[in-house]
DNA sequence: ACCTGAACACCGTTCAAGT
DNA sequence: ACCTGAACACCGTTCAAGT
């Protein structure tokens, strides 16, 4: 391994590496191309090869963080075995972790102007999202959950995790109050859609 | 009136009408303080009198998004009668409508690091707030709702309806689907909190 | 194929000086 | 009390040139 070659390698990986810290420890609006470059020793003009403009870096953050989600979402309900209710939870309280320990990404991953053309990161948005949508489906096939579109039955929860997300990155909910709002909600979503119709 | 006086008069309105209108139309980002005043006719050195950096000049942005939220929640609230459902319907569909409508604004609104030295920040946010707190206390004196600390009751509704606005805003949910997701997490609401405990 | 470095037009922030 | 204008250090973006 050569002390500093021309060639840096695998420069946007260290690029993804170095915006995806800064981001969570100093906020998307602190991010900056050139400090970027500086941090992995290269001139300000490489990352261009890689990334032709900020938006692009930012893009690409937001898709390997629907990524990172799908896989601590999965690990989460792989986890827990295979109780309905439990799953339920261990899904919401990861998504809510993620959420809260990297709050300006989770913005990035929302702030997608160009869904449409974008189809790696909307790929990557429903691989993220496919393993709430299993734990719907097992609660639809053993009655706790109301029949119907399992999309549309998960979206009541999906945005009220979601909103509790928000409400706490926002400061509006302190963390004390966490654990009681998420087991109001999930009792919530249980008793609203076990009689439903 | 005078063509062009050395004062302004009213830089400061002037200043945060402009950047609200920038923040609606182009989003946080593509503020620059700079552009603001060659917009409203004074040097670049100007706004500093008034707010004495960017943030500060967000953080104002936030707080007049907190008094035209409330505004707009108790005109939905209040041009509905005093039928509870009904209410909280208009109080939902008002929120999201504001969210949509500025999403840019909303986010600015929960992005508040410091939300504790911010003391008037946090009085129009409790102003803004206390419309959908007033329902939630109809819904419990009707025996619609659980009783107990009406903060906790509501927050599960205010929760769900702000992750709707954040989905429709992240397109991950499509305006086609925002009647039925919306009647959806009413019923959710009535139905989980009437029989509660 | 990948990176450098000068160049351009733009920022936010500071501060002496003007009215 | 409020605003101007020069100055400074920083950006993102572009592009010829180097390896």
């Amino acid at each position: 391994m050569p002390g500093r070659p021309y060639h840096h390698g695998n420069l946007r990986s260290a690029l993804l590496a170095a915006a995806e810290r800064t981001v969570r420890e100093r906020g998307v609006q602190d991010l900056s191309l050139r400090e970027l470059a500086r941090d992995v020793g290269v001139s300000h003009g490489a990352p261009r090869r890689h990334f032709p403009d900020r938006q692009a870096l930012l893009d690409a953050l937001a898709e390997t963080g629907f990524d990172r989600l799908g896989d601590e979402l999965r690990t989460a309900v792989d986890a827990v075995g295979d109780d309905f209710e439990a799953r339920l939870r261990a899904t919401a309280v990861a998504y809510i972790r993620f959420a809260t320990a990297d709050p300006a990404l989770l913005d990035l991953m929302f702030a997608v102007k160009h869904r449409e053309q974008a189809e790696h990161l909307q790929q990557a948005a429903e691989r993220a999202f496919s393993v709430m949508l299993e734990v719907i489906l097992q609660g639809q096939a053993e009655g706790r959950l109301e029949p119907g579109d399992p999309e549309r039955v998960g979206l009541v929860l999906f945005a009220t995790i979601q909103g509790i997300a928000a409400l706490l990155n926002g400061g509006m909910v302190v963390p004390e109050q966490l654990d009681e709002l998420l087991d109001d909600s999930i009792a919530h979503f249980l008793r609203g859609s076990r009689t439903a119709v």
